[in-house]
DNA sequence: GCGTCACGAGTAATCGATTACTCGACTCAA
DNA sequence: TTGAGTCGAGTAATCGATTACTCGTGACGC
């Protein structure tokens, strides 16, 4: 493969001349400049990214580490990350934790490693993972969890969220209503249970734990847990769920039973999914700004890499609820 | 940062010996071998990967180029190619090519100048853009979609898939059926729609473009589509739908015009999506085998790797039309 | 007892691009 | 005419890790 050094010859410059002409410096005889763009062109010549990186010691690469690629939640993140990163130069990889501390700390590292400019992280792991990169400025920006650590944040205020959608069920008349949410220890999942039980407390109902299930953020847990709280003889008449692939194993979970989405059981999710109004009665959800959350973090980290001196912010952004046919009886 | 130097010198030993360590190499006294790695940890060492893979001349990083990252069927090629290549100890770094060739182009640019190991690609762009991954001999694979170029390529039988959905609807009673697909040029989606005209040619129906339309594989413009196509006096009784988010859009056209999905208008789309179970009658899909088309491009992908002088396979997947409730009347 | 060999460890070259420093040529003013 | 200043281009150091080559030590065989 074609080095500096061949479009130096080939051009008859040093390579110093070579390489100005190459990053468009502003000292060199336009006669010249020409001659090596040509050369280049002729020799196919593609920088190597490893070297130049290695002499800059700086990356145009952002990293977005993400707890799960098929969640569309964190694919618009992606996305709106991208679209920041792409406009300003910046190149973005994505990398998939796939919600498990192991894989994270091992995308951290190659993070580290190839010196990525920056890193966009939700965080599922623990703090030691994350303090891998604040130990070496790494400049980061933690979306959709927060963090103990010393980085910027932006998050949803997703216990009020939670609380709202609850309060809605409550107005709409459900009486016994109930929460599917994901793990413990995942700051989203306690939110959202929480949001959920400040809702009830404000109505002056005793909250339960017969009613509250945890499960894997996927289908075939919250199906489970469906089923399980369904299955009760003073069962919920409402849920609140936690994301938009547990709502399927919710939805299947009412079929199962034969009970009617809305009339039988009340159902606010979170995640405004695409099919969400396809289903009879539509699904009221709680729809997160997740484009805007990786654009936010884009800019954010674009700013501390720009300037490390920078205070550390936490932007919070509005979720919003869509109340539909889901949650009237 | 610390360096390997740095390691060396707290561990009084030489950078070579150092590196050895480090690297687990075969001849390094056991007592020194020790010293250097508690140095290294001590120092929280981590190699400079640019520096190393310029002396290397090799990375352990594969680029996954999609074309759209929010469709779940590149997302299950993207955990398939994952799940292989941390078993080998690769990282994955996904990129997002949003069907469009130029931002295609930017990343095929970024993979060679960071000289990644190779290349999983979906093509958007046309010959040139994969001409600059062949003439530097990047291993490449290609999936979803053919390439004229020399590179193994991981496909699905999407034709005849296509002409069995179409079949099928024809074998329900449906008459009229017509079919929206993606862009022209794009061959997934002209395959779709020659599979669907075999089938019409095989039971001696005439084909018509009336009953045709394409659209980008999105949503929206299948909502257009369908309102299109289901506006005419003698609208089409059936639809085969090219992919799962454009089954949203077709649905939602369904629903707007009041016409009963599967009684009045028949549907096949292609992608098993989640929620296909969820609408009401449940629909018929074409599942197409995404993890594997990933897990076994990886693998070719790490062959070819080991050995470049590999022949060129192409291997095609069978995609299964799962019949449910919106393909009878 | 001496030469050979094996082995562990150090020295220094190397990967390719960038850039501090240097050098020569030329301009312009005194 | 000459010295200061400017500008363009080349030389070589540098980034950090790997590794070919070299060197010294000690074991072993003849």
């Amino acid at each position: 493969m074609a080095t500096i050094n061949d479009v130096a010859a080939k051009a008859g410059v040093s390579t110093a001349t070579a390489s100005r002409a190459l990053n468009g410096k502003s000292t060199v005889d336009p006669a010249l400049a020409a001659r090596v763009l040509s050369a280049a062109a002729e020799l196919g010549y593609q920088p190597n990214g490893p070297a130049r990186n290695l002499r800059r010691q700086e990356t145009a690469v952002l990293a977005l580490i993400i707890s799960d690629v098929e969640n569309p939640f964190f694919t618009s993140i992606a996305r709106g990350v991208e679209d920041v990163a792409q406009a300003v130069g910046y190149s973005v990889v994505l990398c998939n934790s796939d919600e498990n501390p192991e894989k994270e700390r091992r995308y951290i590292d190659v993070a580290i490693q190839e010196r990525v400019a920056g890193v966009v992280l939700s965080p599922t792991g623990t703090a030691p993972n994350v303090d891998l990169l604040t130990a070496r400025r790494t400049p980061l920006v933690a979306v959709d969890r927060p963090l103990p650590a010393a980085a910027d944040m932006v998050l949803v205020d997703t216990r009020s969220a939670a609380k709202q959608a609850t309060t809605h069920l409550i107005s709409q008349g459900y009486d016994r209503i109930g929460c599917i949410t994901g793990p413990a220890g995942i700051q989203t999942a306690d939110d959202r249970l929480a949001g959920y039980k400040d809702a009830l407390r404000a109505s002056k109902r005793r909250t339960s734990a017969r009613f509250a299930r945890r499960a894997e953020f996927r289908a075939d847990g919250a199906f489970e847990a469906a089923i399980d709280l369904l299955s009760q003889p003073d069962r919920p008449d409402a849920l609140l769920v936690a994301n938009s692939a547990m709502a399927v194993g919710v939805l299947e979970a009412l079929s199962k039973l034969d009970l009617r989405l809305g009339a039988d059981v009340g159902v606010v999710a979170f995640d405004d999914a695409p099919w969400a109004s396809l289903v009879d009665p539509p699904l009221s959800v709680v729809s997160q700004p997740a484009y805007d959350i990786g654009k936010v973090a884009a800019q954010l980290l674009m700013a501390r890499i720009a300037d490390s001196s920078l205070p550390y912010t936490t932007t919070t952004l509005n979720a919003t609820l869509i109340t539909r046919g889901s949650s009237t009886r």
